[in-house]
DNA sequence: CCATAGTTGATTGTTGACAATTCAAGCTTG
DNA sequence: CAAGCTTGAATTGTCAACAATCAACTATGG
């Protein structure tokens, strides 16, 4: 296994430049906003135009670029606005995964995210508030409570379509400011009631604790005050 | 302007052939889970194939239609269970959007409200258990409700998204039985709640009439038990 | 008669050239 | 000198032919 000829490990060229396009959006090497031709896409990724329009016409369906007619693509880009509307979507979809986690994931589950959590701690102990780690740290562990709602269509559209505009933001203004202890703290509150099977409070919990991410990021927003 | 003229009032082919595919999709007129060739697609709607495969790479992307590489692209066809996780997801997105129209509506939009429920009431009156009309009716509702959140977002993907797979469904096993008044008086209390800006009322109003939707559907399923 | 291998047929994926539209610069004109 | 129009270049949209892949069918050997 040639670990990096490039990264089309897909079938078909325009799945590849999809994925390609994909990642190259969600981790900020395009700059959102910006104006993206089929000529430059041609060029840089080395394939024809087909493919490449396919696949622009696939991201256009998950919404990561916009389309004008004959006046060409832009990759998205979140105002604060929309920012803000994305996390209310996020509380509403991970509150309910949260509830269904904690009636449907196993025991050994359950396990594996007390380990993920403690391993996160120990983490935390050495960085202090090296929150570049916590940032994946609160992934993983968000990651398994939705796939433990055992909800498919959850899931997707959680993990699929709603964290890749997330993290176009997380790479943007890299990571929150240094609220570490605060979500382990909520963290382990969470995985307790899983535990206890407390779907309501598992819920409430997990709600509270976007909601509190929400309002730190509306706060930090209104301090530094690029208004635009 | 000429009303009828077919169906692409878009600016571009691929556009046109994507809103129609769109619409042969979720009212039924293509059987769920049947295979699509680009050649059945291209005689019938009188289309080359270049513009066709993006609209259906923009399918893929919205999750409409499912594509296995060389083997052709299927219309999705719900499982029950995808049914049921459906309506968990829609119970938790409406929930949050009823609790922001209770905050950001206005009172304009909340009278208007008021009149659609009335008027619905009236045609309840003389048809009865016409479950049909008040199919559309149910959604008219919902639908006002979800823009008064005010939140393009969670409308886009409520709306835009989520809805065209739940109209699949209505299409296929056309409306749910006879429960007319029941949803009429839950339609009534959420409008109250919301008009009394009570969004945690609103919000819990809301998901329990989809929860009761959602369990409707579960019981009259293993009802007739067709286990396919 | 069954299993396997080869071949044929059709469908999808890709490429290149051509047509239509938009945007911008330059020119003409009041 | 400013405003409007025209023209031209660049980019996007569309089409038609070519290549590659997969599935089914047939024929052949055990």
């Amino acid at each position: 296994m040639a670990a990096s000829e490039q990264k089309s490990p897909g079938q078909t060229l325009a799945d590849g430049a999809f994925e390609r396009i994909q990642n190259a959006i969600v981790k900020g090497q395009i700059e959102p906003g910006s104006r993206i031709s089929e000529q430059y896409l041609s060029t840089t990724f080395g394939i024809g135009r087909g493919p490449l329009r396919e696949a622009i016409r696939q991201l256009e369906g998950r919404r990561l670029v916009v389309r004008i007619p004959h006046a060409g693509v832009r990759v998205v880009s979140l105002s604060f606005n929309e920012l803000i509307e994305l996390y209310h979507v996020r509380e509403a979809l991970e509150g309910m995964a949260c509830r269904l986690a904690a009636q449907n994931m196993t025991k050994a589950e359950i396990a594996g995210l007390r380990e993920v959590l403690s391993m996160h701690e120990q983490h935390s102990g050495l960085q202090a508030n090296e929150s570049y780690y916590q940032q994946e740290g609160d992934l993983d562990i968000h990651f398994l409570i939705i796939q433990g709602s055992k909800n498919r269509t959850l899931s997707e559209l959680l993990c699929g379509d709603l964290y890749h505009l997330l993290r176009m933001y997380r790479y943007r203004f890299s990571t929150t400011p240094k609220r570490p202890q605060q979500a382990f703290a909520e963290h382990h509150r969470i995985i307790q009631a899983i535990a206890d099977r407390d779907g309501e409070l598992a819920e409430m919990l997990m709600r509270r604790h976007i909601s509190a991410s929400r309002r730190n990021i509306e706060q930090r927003m209104q301090e530094t005050s690029h208004d635009k």
